[in-house]
DNA sequence: TTTCTATATAACTATATACTCATGTATTAT
DNA sequence: ATAATACATGAGTATATAGTTATATAGAAA
């Protein structure tokens, strides 16, 4: 192994990690349908304001999605849309892994609004 | 957000996790060939025994690689093709975000063999 | 049976990170 | 200027996990 392959595998390594968080894959729903502020998302996830300010944070650095701040708010929205082909070729593998029947099935993908 | 939706995010999450880890992406990627056994791998990975068994194993409960035993070795093998379309993903995001000129860029990704 | 080879696993350490609580900072309103 | 709102961040804790070393197990060969 090259050591341009070892720097590509970390690389790859940290983008899976950023959505390899429950939180932060809630976040990011959140998002599907267009920008949302801090609030709105702390509103959405669940979680606490500090809690997903982080998280937010984190999807910056990783550049999954841009902050755009606007008076006293700052909107986030989706810079990487291909997170979605992501999430949707996951979920399927998921689905197919939890063994539930057909029905089932499509309540839970259509739960996670997995289709653009 | 319902209880179900919570736990397939939890799952989703799990399913990134297990890709999040660049000894786990070597793997993977010298499994693209085909199936290979243990040793195969640590050459491959250049990783201790110890350590490649251990990551073979969370790989395989998490039901991306599937495991046969043949003698006295253990050969693995991808169980869900689908990794590699979400390696393509990510690369090309990944190769976007560094900021290599054209030719560079190309290199890249050839180097890390995502064209299946 | 003893030995060798291949693989798995237990114990341990080190590090990363998710979370909470408290506080800081910036913008708007009074 | 002061207060209120929206967001970010530092300190501290708890937990997860990647890695090492040593050892266990299982099959093949002698």
């Amino acid at each position: 192994m090259s050591q341009l392959d070892d720097q590509a595998f970390i690389h790859i390594a940290k983008y899976f990690q950023a959505l390899a968080e429950p939180m932060r894959l809630k976040i990011l729903n959140g998002l599907r349908d267009g920008e949302k502020n801090v609030t709105e998302l702390v509103e959405i996830s669940g979680g606490t304001q500090a809690n997903v300010s982080k998280h937010l944070n984190l999807l910056r650095e990783s550049k999954l999605i841009k902050r755009e701040s606007r008076g006293t708010k700052a909107y986030y929205s989706i810079a990487d849309q291909r997170i979605y082909e992501l999430c949707n070729l996951v979920c399927g593998q998921i689905a197919n892994q939890m063994s539930l029947d057909a029905a089932a099935n499509e309540a839970f993908i259509s739960t996670l609004q997995v289709t653009q």
